[in-house]
DNA sequence: GCAAAAGTGTTTGGGATACACCCATGC
DNA sequence: GCATGGGTGTATCCCAAACACTTTTGC
């Protein structure tokens, strides 16, 4: 193994930053500062600097670029590596990209890089690879959704069981009978009533949930 | 985004390559040619050159180093990227990990560093985190089988149902029923049987099947 | 004929699916 | 009183699980 330097690609990260907002899944997008795609939108991302891990380079950039602090995030897992030679145009970039699920984040304005999260179903055209990185993303989430927990993440501490249901259905993207919904995600013990209902409107109000644990969970049944 | 060098992690890659021989799973390990852990065994890997992706380099890398030719593998797939701090004593490297799955697979001895398989549950002490991803590996290749038609890249093209179930229970880790994994398997249309018989002693002769696909293919129904 | 692996059906319980009406509230 | 979303039960079907004996061969 060579101590001399030796020719290596540009190491990166890019973090899909999701979250879950009027019935609607959101990702989080800066606008590029730089050549090239200079001021296309494109996912948080950034180089690598040795020491860090690749979830701290992120938590860093997704500070600098988008004033979110991944600590906000209730959720973050590693997606894949994207290393195709061509997809960025300077060179040779490895791009090791993260999940992240939160829930009310809101960018901070300023020196950042105009943050927004947009409906992941009307995407603008995005720098690089990244729209197939959010569409890689979007597999992930539609998967994990019928074998973990994970939408603990992207709801509130409390919630009714139509929104729990409605981000079921956003993700994925298929209507889901409410009867069975309700009796078979009740029946995982994933949840629990809370004391509290949720009014809104000139109808009957809503009793709300909450999850039991707040980490991923495993779980047998699935929700499909 | 900086024009001028930036202290980045060295980025390498380390394959899990396994086969299925003698109702064992087993790993392809080499004896490390240098520091640090010189003379212990490690995964085959190595330093990703920039232009080459991180699957071109591990082919490169298997063939110096083990003799094998990445195209003699059935199923590569990428597993994960590891990057801790600590996990090289050298300093920084980032590890991208593929998984890739062969059958009869024999490596070459020369000028190779002394390349075998080893049962995965008869791991020698291994340098690095490799054990650890391994074990990545085998929880991946453990999910996989329950929805996916992978098992075909670990059993030769003509295969008994006996031998396909040797091969689930050895990645499952438990045993299965008989009747069960047959009737199942089979009314998933996957496999269809060849006129051909397979002998090997004194006893009735086995019906020898093939896969239909020799690509993944996801099924529905699970095989747990 | 005997040892050794191949091959084969039925029963039962539980989860998945399909489906329509009453309830509580605000105005 | 009416519009709006919240909440609830049953019947059916199919898959998963459990389980033991007969068949074919080599010696």
């Amino acid at each position: 193994m060579p101590e001399q330097a030796y020719q290596a690609p540009i190491l990166t990260v890019d973090g899909v930053i999701l979250q879950f907002v009027q019935q609607q899944l959101q990702v989080l997008v800066i606008q590029r500062a730089n050549e090239p795609f200079q001021g296309m939108e494109a996912l948080p991302g950034g180089y690598i600097v040795a020491g860090e891990t690749t979830q701290f380079s992120l938590a860093r950039i997704l500070d600098q670029k988008a004033g979110i602090a991944l600590s906000e995030l209730r959720l973050i897992e590693q997606l894949y590596t994207f290393d195709t030679v061509a997809r960025d145009p300077r060179g040779h970039a490895v791009s090791v990209t993260y999940m992240g699920l939160g829930t009310a984040l809101t960018p901070r304005h300023g020196d950042t890089q105009a943050p927004r999260f947009v409906p992941v179903d009307a995407l603008p055209e995005l720098a690089f690879d990244h729209s197939a990185i959010i569409a890689y993303a979007r597999a992930r989430l539609r998967n994990k959704l019928t074998y973990t927990n994970a939408v603990f993440a992207l709801l509130p501490e409390c919630f009714t069981l139509t929104q729990l249901q409605d981000a079921y259905e956003a993700i994925m993207g298929r209507s889901l009978d409410k009867r069975n919904f309700r009796r078979t995600f009740l029946s995982l013990n994933l949840i629990e009533a809370t004391p509290f209902q949720h009014r809104d409107g000139a109808h009957r109000p809503a009793r709300l949930y909450r999850f039991v644990d707040q980490t991923l969970v495993d779980i047998a049944r699935n929700l499909d």
